[in-house]
DNA sequence: ACGGGCCTTGGAACCGATTCCATCACCACC
DNA sequence: GGTGGTGATGGAATCGGTTCCAAGGCCCGT
């Protein structure tokens, strides 16, 4: 007798403390006990094909009795649908990201579909296994990629994989993309300062040397640098990560020089922002009477510390994103560039320069 | 002639975009190429079983060539391994949850393993469908929930699902968790004001009424309450969410009465405690000669607001977690309960209660 | 009454790997 | 020389679903 014999099989199911059997039934015992061939069984489950209605709600009861539940293994294999969607995300502790997790999750969830998670920092070495390796095997049916920085050869390979793919945050051709406008929002927020009467405003977050790039934040500065060309005045840029804690950093030092000091400083991201509003604080640097400060992002911790900032969603943009690509994957190819919407928000943290 | 012919399938590739057969290739092509047996290959490829050296690196050159990669849907068919972890969190938004989140992707990532993330409330009504539909079709190997607090029916088929579990910051009686010892540490964050001098002591940061347990804040407050009976100390508590804004909002208030103005406050997290020391600060309050603060966890922005607290490393615990569930499956039964370290680090925020 | 279209169902092929079992070669040792 | 063990390999069964195809029943229009 071959292996898989009856008695074989319920050992081991009996060993990995199954409960007689009960678990883990097949489609073939829904079938029997309903009375009809795995076919129709099949068919009444998955809701494609003709199965009288009678047929059907006798199937759904036999299933619901022995508690089966279909094995995705099985189906994937002759369907090829996993129903699970990739995410490659930069890093997970920001809060731009973890919104995006969050919003992406919370569709998939409500689609029935499994969220597989890659955190890949642009530059590392993870980053060759991520393609080649993970993303080879080809267990999803769409890509999700948040603010990604691949090079000719990873983009080959994205594309190769013949899956739907949308972008976040990051402008790629050939490639769905969904997110705000950086350089107009960098250009906006430079414009409000000056149309204040700021004109020395420095920009803090550009990527510091050495990091992977980041073309969202380099965007910003871009529209920052637009706009004080445009008014004929100096640009001034500082490099920080995007964290408070290297904004706080970045900011001591930018505001160190009491002569030449800033009167308003552009953030590349509210975190940025809120750490030079608590340096400024640190250094008896009154918010806003002596310097002005302004974000981008709409940082859950911005209202507290009175930001003035534009907002975006990330989260609906996760959701939306997911929309996208299950529209993808009816054939509806979506535009390739949306722009997400964003809004300034006023708040105490910019005013007139101090009139000296 | 039946469906799925080779014409048939040459044109569904081709439509889907692949380049001439060369992607898709399965282990019939490779075997066929390395000119052996779909056996033999599949032998030399997985490492299972006996190959002759030279063959073995014949047909891995072969699967080279033709840039073969196994369909893990037919391979999990007939193995029963997927090579995927789930993990459940409550939410990836808060520092200790992305830590955790990083520290398990790494690992998995060296491993060769998928990881399957789902978002679910420990009280939201999503859970329900986390335990029936996604965890039940068991597409993972093995699962690592983060704070996790489920019902009797939960936890029933949680176990029901018969694979390796860790549980990282809770304690749930059956199984494998990994944390820190919660009640101790709270204890020895009040002992440590006490023994400054302080005797108002305030805990911020228990679970607000209405909102989901959470085991882990629940017993550092524990620990606070024992160290103030013991010192026959009266407690108070106030209820706040977990982060710094809620940590704010609740300090504000416990501080508005300036008679009756605790010295010292205990922040159920550090996320809390910022919120404090901010919140102080706008009153006017020094910190720490009118108002010490301590927190737990050891967040990314403790150094910068001075804040003593005890650390623990959630990435380093999500890793542990990770190195259990592969012992698990080998068939070693890791101890049931792991505590993970935790040390203090004396920073500027606590000090003797003011001398009035 | 008959041909055609629409439901409904079952039998069997099929997805793409893994692994059991049998076979065979080879060597060692009694 | 025969027996036994180990290494290497191929054929075929198998995992558990999905879907193609054939076949039968029914209703409708002519």
């Amino acid at each position: 007798m071959p292996y898989g014999n009856d008695s074989f099989t319920e050992a081991i199911r009996a060993s990995a403390g199954y409960i007689k059997g009960d678990a883990m039934s097949g489609i073939a015992d829904v079938a029997s006990r309903a009375g009809v061939s795995k076919a129709t069984a099949s068919r009444a489950l998955t809701g494609h094909g003709y199965v009288a209605p009678e047929t059907r709600e006798r199937v759904q009861q036999a299933a619901r009795d022995l508690g089966y539940v279909a094995s995705s293994s099985a189906a994937s294999l002759v369907t090829g649908r996993t129903h699970t969607i990739a995410l490659v995300v930069p890093r997970v502790g920001r809060w731009y990201f973890g919104e995006i997790i969050e919003g992406i999750e919370r569709s998939l969830m409500r689609l029935g579909y499994d969220l597989t998670l890659y955190v890949a920092e642009p530059d590392s070495r993870d980053r060759d296994r991520l393609y080649r390796h993970f993303l080879a095997r080809k267990r999803f049916d769409g890509v999700i990629a948040v603010a990604l920085e691949p090079d000719d050869s990873d983009l080959e390979s994205l594309v190769g994989f013949a899956k739907p793919t949308v972008c976040i945050g990051n402008t790629l051709a050939g490639i769905v993309t969904l997110g705000i406008d950086n350089v107009a929002i960098g250009r906006m927020i430079t414009q409000h300062l000056l149309a204040l009467g700021h004109s020395r405003v420095a920009f803090i977050g550009a990527t510091p040397e050495g990091d992977p790039p980041a073309r969202d934040v380099d965007d910003r500065q871009e529209g920052y640098v637009q706009a004080m060309r445009e008014a004929g005045l100096p640009v001034t840029v500082h490099p920080s990560a995007l964290t408070i804690t290297a904004g706080y950093s970045a900011a001591t030092s930018a505001l160190a020089d009491a002569d030449a000091r800033p009167t308003a400083i552009v953030g590349a991201c509210d975190e940025v922002a809120i750490g030079a509003i608590i340096a400024a604080q640190r250094l008896g640097i009154a918010v806003p009477s002596q310097l002005s400060a302004i974000g981008v992002d709409g940082h859950d911790y911005a209202e507290m510390f009175a930001l003035t900032t534009v907002e975006q969603d990330p989260c609906r943009q996760g959701e939306d994103a997911v929309a996208m690509l299950m529209s993808m994957m009816d054939g509806t190819q979506p535009p390739e560039r949306t722009t997400a919407p964003a809004r300034m928000v006023m708040r105490a943290s910019t005013a007139a320069p101090p009139s000296t």
